[in-house]
RNA sequence: GGGCGGUUAGCUCAGCUGGUUAGAGCGCCUGCCUUACAAGCAGGAGGUCGCAGGUUCGAGUCCUGCACUGCCCACCA
């Protein structure tokens, strides 16, 4: 208490009355000589009246209970609120004499201060070792009081000596022994774990300063048998670190079951989705071992319980209003209870509560249950399952208005008393060890820094990429790193839209990229040519994926579709094959250079709305300055995100553009081998295997001799397949007019090293198609490719072995 | 003690419902300042998918066990 006035003057010292005023603007009350600060709000009524409820229902109980209690902040602590330490410890071993007898009885406990408080030694009734000692007595050490023997399953005979201590008042298990043996409750320390009156000669001690007294006494007159290593696991305070200490008080506590029955049927029913799914199980399994919710706090802030104590007959009364008198004996002096619930009490309601609960009002009907809860799994138990648990509660018999509710897509859910309809748990970021992030280990990645070093959209991205569902993120400067790279390549391709632009159609803007009336695909586009189909097509493809990929929380998908798209289809392949249609100076063809250059901007517009969820800042840039800095809506964020149009999709188109790239690549991958001169423009021979693919090359002669460094392409009538040095595929067979200048050694290896790939991928297709129970239950698609790709094989491994007796190796 | 993950290229990670030769970024090697981009382009090397079994025509993917590792929960003296 002294600590915590301290603070609030320190404050007050240092921030003038702003903090008070601050308070009372949000209309709290600051009552100095209690210490209170009442929030006299509509959640404060709330509280209280769930309080209330729940009281009447029988829900909530009061009692004296083994807690877990801080003694830092002197309040009772829920389970939830106590982490577990693994430290190196002790275990003593003390021994108690046995009463008329020259006998010891030999104990052994982590905690030895807590003999103090002893009021029983418990064993086990069939160990055969403390038969004889049944119903006797032993003398507690330095307290010198008589406590008897117990039986009690609490001793198990295979640990330890077989017998143990009973502390009732500081242990859990204790205490349940206690209540089966009527035993006394001996409350050795006060709230700040200082040893009380009870503890005799050591009362007003610190626990921890008494333990080293109470062992250094019982060494000192011979009940220390034994100190052993011993490796506990210690409770300690969430919030201040400080050893928990299990200590006896007087609590309120929910009865939780009935309450968790109906959240683990809201998950187990599907009225609840939780994404990724294997925390519906983490949440489950919690849910089914549920303990008893103990809400009280000896705290000087927060909600306070609505519970008066009457002096004159102890009675305790729960009400919604300060009662005048007492219910039972009609006194009127009344006192309310000092405690305050638990802040995740009140957390737990903010579904309802913000929603004018417990009126029953429009914004219910409305907004209740949301569709979504997007939060870390650290507070999945303290606030979500909270949160349904009296949601499922309290709103049992809501219902969501029909119509909001199939508008929002939920028309098949029953269940309308859930606070939301899906729960997406995302990941943590972590440092670059997979370490949780924390001040005082001081491995905080300050996300200022990384934004300042990498920039925002480069940093965002790198999160949505790595954001596969279901585990932590492992923050990579790396990945951040080439990110940024991304967002620099956006900006050079942007680069080149504007100066095309400017040189072809000045003051150009997309078509349709703020209204887009059809909401699908890309307004205006003329697919003139293969690239412009294919790109087409393939935008609407990505825009499907995308959709798809966010509708299911698959963030990490979503941008690495739409990075591969933008990069490695739109820059690398698009950009680079319609730059002679651009160049229309040379070509002479203005008309087809400005629908190409539409095209390209409204493609552009259409990729940048796309891409604005990852990366926002620099498509909002590039967006703004494509309208010239006055579009029609305020930001690119408002314009409609593409959807995919099936009209739009063009197979034929892809499967021809994938036979000119494969075809490209072809020639450039012959072009290395041979080592030809980077700028030598090389003749070469095609055959294609369909008259429409020798169109189709034919088509775009002028892309292969431009992405590939071709000179003139000939078109022979019979397959290469034979030739040394061509490359034949299931479409085209392509041979590089070129002498050779190679390294033997190097190349001889090389191709010893395909040489065995291809067998043993013949070798293995081989004993799959010669397998009868394959072709009988394997699909026909994939029999078919096995086939197809073993002829390719066997070819390729001709081809192989023919280059390798060219240039003269085994 | 109970539960939930992870183990794939030198590093950081993808790989959804089992199906042709397992991918990306970074790093590495070779070559290019090709008029959007050298923070780039083209090409390349690099993996018996932790181990051992099993199911299946077919397993990185499904099942069992084990090892290592991380996290959450837990009233064991």
């Amino acid at each position: 208490r002294e600590k915590f006035v301290e603070r609030v003057w320190e404050w007050k010292r240092e921030y003038g009355g702003a903090i008070l005023d601050q308070m009372k603007r949000l209309g709290a009350s600051v009552d100095w000589d209690r210490e209170y600060f009442t929030m006299d709000d509509n959640l404060s009524h709330a509280v209280r009246e769930v309080f209330v409820r729940l009281y009447e229902e029988g829900l909530i109980y009061r009692g004296n209970y083994i807690v877990n209690w801080c003694p830092w902040h002197e309040t009772a602590i829920s389970d939830l609120e106590v982490k577990h330490e693994d430290v190196p410890g002790k275990l003593w071993e003390i021994r108690y004499p046995v009463i008329g007898s020259s006998e010891f009885i030999t104990v052994a406990t982590t905690r030895p201060e807590t003999m103090l408080g002893d009021t029983a030694i418990a064993v086990n009734a069939k160990d055969e070792r403390y038969k004889h000692l049944h119903g006797k007595k032993v003398l507690l050490p330095l307290m010198n009081r008589e406590i008897p023997i117990i039986t009690d399953e609490l001793a198990q005979p295979e640990f330890g000596t077989g017998a143990v201590k009973v502390t009732p008042a500081h242990d859990p298990n204790d205490f349940q022994a206690g209540l089966r043996h009527n035993l006394e409750q001996i409350n050795i320390m006060d709230s700040r774990a200082h040893m009380n009156q009870n503890a005799g000669a050591y009362a007003g001690l610190d626990r921890f300063e008494a333990r080293k007294r109470v062992l250094h006494d019982l060494r000192d007159q011979g009940f220390l048998v034994a100190e052993k290593d011993y490796a506990l696991a210690i409770g300690k305070c969430d919030r201040c670190g400080t050893v928990i200490e299990p200590r006896l008080s007087e609590q309120w506590f929910i009865k939780i079951k009935p309450l968790a029955d109906r959240a683990i049927d809201a998950a187990e029913s599907g009225e609840i989705t939780i994404v990724p799914e294997n925390y519906r199980t983490i949440y489950l399994n919690w849910m089914y071992n549920i303990h008893d919710w103990c809400v009280s706090r000896q705290l000087w802030w927060g909600h306070r319980i609505p519970a008066w104590t009457c002096k004159g007959c102890n009675d305790v009364i729960v009400a919604r209003e300060t009662p005048t008198k007492c219910t039972k004996c009609g006194g009127t002096n009344l006192e309310q209870v000092p405690d305050v619930l638990d802040t995740w009490f009140s957390s737990g309601l903010l579904p309802f509560t913000t929603l004018g609960w417990p009126e029953k009002t429009r914004d219910q009907a409305v907004f209740y249950p949301t569709t979504l809860l997007i939060t870390a799994y650290e507070i999945l138990f303290f606030w979500v399952a909270r949160m349904i648990m009296f949601g499922c509660h309290f709103m049992q018999g809501h219902e969501q208005d029909p119509a909001i509710k199939k508008a929002s897509g939920w028309a098949d859910k029953k269940n309308d008393s859930v606070p939301f309809r899906e729960v997406y748990i995302h990941a943590l970021v972590r440092d670059a060890e997979r370490q949780k992030m924390s001040k005082t280990k001081g491995n905080v990645v300050d996300p200022l820094e990384v934004i300042n070093r990498f920039g925002t959209d480069a940093t965002r991205f790198t999160l949505a990429a790595m954001a596969a569902p279901g585990t932590d993120i492992a923050f990579n400067e790396s990945r951040t790193d080439g990110y940024r790279a991304f967002a620099n390549k956006i900006w050079n391709a942007a680069r080149f839209m504007f100066m095309n632009v400017e040189r072809i159609q000045p003051g150009l803007r997309p078509v349709g990229g703020q209204e887009c009336p059809p909401h699908t695909g890309i307004a205006g586009f003329q697919a003139k040519t293969l690239e412009d189909r294919w790109i087409l097509s393939r935008f609407n493809r990505v825009a499907a994926n995308v959709n798809d990929a966010l509708t299911t929380y698959r963030f990490h998908e979503a941008a690495n579709s739409i990075y591969d798209f933008f990069w490695g289809e739109f820059c690398d392949w698009y950009l680079e094959l319609i730059k002679p249609r651009l160049n229309f100076e040379e070509r002479g063809d203005k008309s087809a250079a400005q629908v190409a250059c539409a095209n390209l901007v409204s493609l552009f517009d259409a990729a940048l709305r796309l891409l604005h969820p990852v990366m926002p800042f620099i498509t909002e840039e590039i967006w703004q300055a494509m309208y010239e800095g006055k579009p029609a809506l305020k930001s690119i964020a408002l314009a409609p995100f593409p959807q995919a149009d099936e009209k739009q999709f063009d197979l034929a188109a892809e499967t021809e553009m994938a036979i000119l790239q494969d075809l490209i690549v072809s020639i450039r991958n012959l072009r290395a081998e041979l080592k030809v001169e980077p700028k030598v423009k090389v003749p070469i021979e095609v055959f294609a295997h369909e008259p429409e693919i020798r169109r189709m090359i034919d088509h775009n002669r002028g892309a292969i001799e431009r992405l590939a460094t071709v000179e003139k392409i000939a078109f022979v009538e019979s397959s290469l397949a034979k030739v040394a040095g061509a490359r034949s595929t299931a479409r085209f067979d392509v041979h590089v007019l070129y002498e050779r200048k190679i390294d033997v050694a190097s190349e001889c290896e090389r191709l010893k090293k395909e040489l065995e790939k291809f067998e043993k991928g013949i070798a293995n297709g081989q004993r799959q198609l010669g397998n009868e129970n394959f072709l009988a239950k394997a699909p026909q698609n994939v029999v078919e490719g096995l086939r197809k790709q073993q002829q390719e094989l066997a070819v390729l491994k001709e081809k192989t072995l023919s280059k390798l007796k060219e240039i003269g190796c085994q």
